[in-house]
DNA sequence: CGCTTATTGCTAATGATTCTCAGTAGCATT
DNA sequence: AATGCTACTGAGAATCATTAGCAATAAGCG
């Protein structure tokens, strides 16, 4: 269903459903972690897809402009990205010592955006929500490691 | 006062305040916007303050871990930075047209923001949220560019 | 003042992302 | 099925912010 979504989105705008774009969708898909232009590469090649790393490069703003993933992270000098959840929409938190990642949604955080958005006359489109810190392990092997 | 935190800081680490240091302080801490590091190297240089660009970019994190400054955000490939609030926090709304930050804090968003850590368990150490939209300005022009 | 060693400026290197360009392939029409 | 018009692709060069390497300086301590 998202290939064809993906397809009539790029008809409507004169471009073409190719091989390439149908395998990088497809591994996009597949995944549902976050994942970097060279992650996608990589695995595409390992699973015999020929597709070049300039392709990948140049699909990610297609699908993100289709709505099919999003622009995660610029973690360290990567970009990341992930599925798009569909319909809403997530936050993170990041572990600073794993890298763990907690998706989470609050409605109410949500509600509270825009009731500040309303405030300052500022109309809202998206947003992104990074809370750094620690997992509840790295937390305790912080404390464990570092008593004084 | 902030220079002189800035040397405690240095001197417990072993780390020396140079003038170039000094220089980079002062400019940073003229500054209220968000700059990036060529941005600050060439306004230290057009005051005549022969500071690198090396030198900017070793700064930085510095000041950043004395709590002076943060890290922004990731427009394009630049990396921006601000100062640091002093004690609290702020948070950005950005518009996408014309470029406008409103910096804003909501203790609200503090506090529901606390509670969900809790409930995953996460040790919350900084956030970062940006929302992304049209000010009042723009969005009004675009109303009235495209009222189809 | 004289050391020790952190720091600086310069410049080359790095590395993710983008561009270029010649060859290839959708796809609508004939 | 063949043709024409373009979008698309791969490979490698080009960009450009950020880093690393190194010789020359200059903090800060005794």
């Amino acid at each position: 269903m998202a290939a064809d979504a993906f397809g009539a989105f790029l008809a409507a705008r004169g471009l073409r459903m190719t091989r390439e774009r149908g395998a990088i969708l497809a591994e996009v898909l597949r995944r549902s972690d976050h994942f970097s232009p060279e992650d996608l590469y990589e695995t595409l090649k390992r699973r015999g897809a020929a597709v070049s790393l300039a392709s990948v490069y140049r699909t990610l703003p297609l699908l993100a402009d289709a709505g099919i993933i999003t622009a995660a992270e610029r973690a360290g000098k990567l970009t990341r990205w992930e599925r798009a959840a569909g319909r809403g929409h997530h936050d993170h938190m990041l572990c600073a010592r794993c890298g763990l990642t907690i998706e989470f949604h609050s409605a109410e955080l949500e509600r509270l955006q825009a009731r500040l958005c309303r405030a300052h006359r500022f109309t809202r489109l998206s947003h992104t929500l990074h809370i750094h810190g620690f997992c509840r392990a790295c937390a305790r092997a912080a404390r464990g490691a570092a008593p004084a």
